[in-house]
RNA sequence: GGCGGCGUACCCAAGAGGCCCAAGGGAGCGGUCUGCAAAACCGCGACUCACCGGUUCAAAUCCGGUCGCCGCCUCCA
């Protein structure tokens, strides 16, 4: 049985989709006027984990995320670079289909875009106003916050607790310092869209109400999206959707943790992101990927290169040793012999699932992952001394290469064996090797040195193995 | 000021009342292998979970307090 940290109860909750097997989930995307960096990519390979591993459990997960496309932002961004607002928005919905992509961060079922779907948002807010929770002031019209009484009810605030913070924005044109903007009025100059209440653009939390009871349903199973979304954006999502079909809108709400830099939260605003691209020059997107999903996805994470380092380095260990367990498959044609099984697949497969029903915990996961990795290790030494032991047969070890591919490759997303890249120079490498290995066997052993210093240089370590050197890339 | 989170070995990080006198990764050290290395593999590693009290037969895990760090309350994944 899953369960989920649910950000409504503040607790971990058995996971019970409204429909048994069904799954509908959404994500809130990014606003694209700038570069992705590592903070959204701990946030979208979370929610691509939960997804698969939903899906793993048999469930059919409908994943929808939108890209938000008209703000503030945007249109200060277009101006700034003289560019039509919706080229600029283009521009960006492709990097990040580029970036999330090398990260294996598989593709939503959907990726509305607030800008094509004004007219339900129009509607939405015309039955908002119908019902008095909302209301006009010169082009503008607000959602009332009093007119909804579970208002707080995500980010555990009350009224008071929300004023006292006294950062909202002021506005003459708000009735209460809490309402917030479901559609703005045009400014010379900006893009607009006309509406019953004149020219004008939606507020940033309405579309997402609209675009996932479109294409989700009016009761989500699963939303997700950072820490800093409860407080207002899912709130008011809440308030919106509620007050507007009166059924609830989220059944449980996920939440990841945020990644920090140099002790400090990385941000647009703090000027102080990686942009994943940036990241992608100094280690491989597989690594930032197993990086990421070696802590909880709700606990804070800081960012240093040291970590990205240890990451890269249990990643090649992982890989390593389930190239040895394929190494044992092959090199092992099944020995005569009774039943007996040197490791047992079906106690690790219970042991990782134990790890991702409890709210996915993908570090515990991947520690299971490596203890057995280490039985692998163990029995790949001794085969290679006296062969496999007595009883032994191969059924076992062809279950557990089957599990360890499948949860690494097809539930965190990492392949085990990445599919090798074309190399130009395995002629040339597997050359100089056995010209190593002649001088080695003549020992000149001036000459093999240098041979070796030769294919480092060209960037290939050499493993001398008991079965003959190997030539890795670095 | 209000709300929330975090503090576990040299670094990172699971564990949330007895399975823990605490997983896993990185680094280090010892060993195997090697012509020597490197790599790889194996082994070792916290009498203890920020600190102080308390609850309990039993606490890293619950409660209270203290200290330190971070986030949200404003656009933000």
């Amino acid at each position: 049985m899953v369960h989920v940290y649910n950000t409504l109860s503040g607790k971990k909750e058995p996971f019970e989709p409204l429909a048994a097997g069904k799954v509908g989930m959404y994500v809130c995307g990014v606003t694209v006027y700038d570069d992705c960096h590592l903070g959204h990519a701990r946030c979208y390979i979370a929610f691509d984990v939960i997804r698969r591993y939903l899906e793993y459990r048999g469930m059919a997960v409908t994943y929808v995320q939108n890209f938000t496309d008209i703000d503030d932002k945007i249109i200060a961004r277009a101006a700034e670079r003289g560019v039509p607002a919706a080229e600029l928005t283009r521009t960006y919905e492709a990097k990040y289909f580029e970036v999330f992509d090398r990260l294996n961060v598989r593709r939503a079922d959907r990726y509305p875009r607030a800008t094509e779907e004004i007219g339900g948002m129009i509607g939405m807010i015309g039955r908002l106003m119908d019902k008095g929770h909302a209301y006009e002031a010169d082009g503008d019209v607000y959602f009332s916050t009093k007119s909804f009484s579970g208002y707080g009810k995500l980010s555990k605030r009350s009224e008071d607790s929300l004023l006292a913070g006294a950062r909202v924005e002021i506005s003459d044109k708000k009735r209460d310092p809490l309402d917030f903007a479901l559609w703005k009025k045009a400014k010379a100059g900006e893009p607009f869209w006309p509406s019953p209440w004149g020219d004008g653009r939606p507020g940033w939390h309405i579309e997402c109400s609209v675009m996932s009871q479109k294409y989700v349903g009016v009761t989500l199973d699963v939303h997700g999206g950072g820490q800093d979304l409860i407080f207002p954006h899912h709130e008011n999502e809440i308030a919106q959707s509620e007050a507007d079909t009166g059924r609830p809108f989220v059944r449980y709400f996920l939440h990841n943790g945020f990644v920090t830099v140099d002790g400090e939260k990385m941000s647009k605003s703090m000027g102080n992101f990686r942009t994943l691209e940036e990241l992608y020059r100094r280690c491989p997107p597989d690594a930032l990927r197993f990086f990421i999903l070696s802590t909880h996805y709700r606990s804070p994470l800081t960012f240093t290169a040291k970590k990205l380092e240890d990451a890269t380095a249990g990643l090649s260990r992982l890989r390593e040793g389930y190239r040895r367990l394929k190494e044992l498959l092959a090199a092992n044609p099944n020995p005569a012999g009774g039943p007996a099984e040197p490791i047992d697949p079906e106690r690790a497969r219970a042991e990782f699932e134990a790890a991702m029903d409890d709210d996915f915990n993908t570090a515990e996961a991947v520690g299971t992952i490596f203890r057995v990795l280490s039985e692998v290790n163990r029995l790949h030494e001794r085969s290679g001394r006296d062969g496999l032991p007595d009883g032994t047969t191969l059924e076992g070890l062809r279950r557990l290469e089957a599990f360890l591919k499948q949860v690494t490759r097809d539930v965190l997303g990492i392949d085990p064996e990445p599919p090798a890249v074309p190399d130009d120079n395995a002629d040339r490498v597997s050359g100089l090797l056995a010209e190593r290995e002649r001088a080695r066997k003549e020992k000149r052993y001036k000459d093999a040195d240098r041979l070796r210093m030769e294919l480092l240089e060209m960037g290939y370590q050499i493993q001398d193995t008991p079965q003959g050197p190997r030539a890795i890339r670095k």
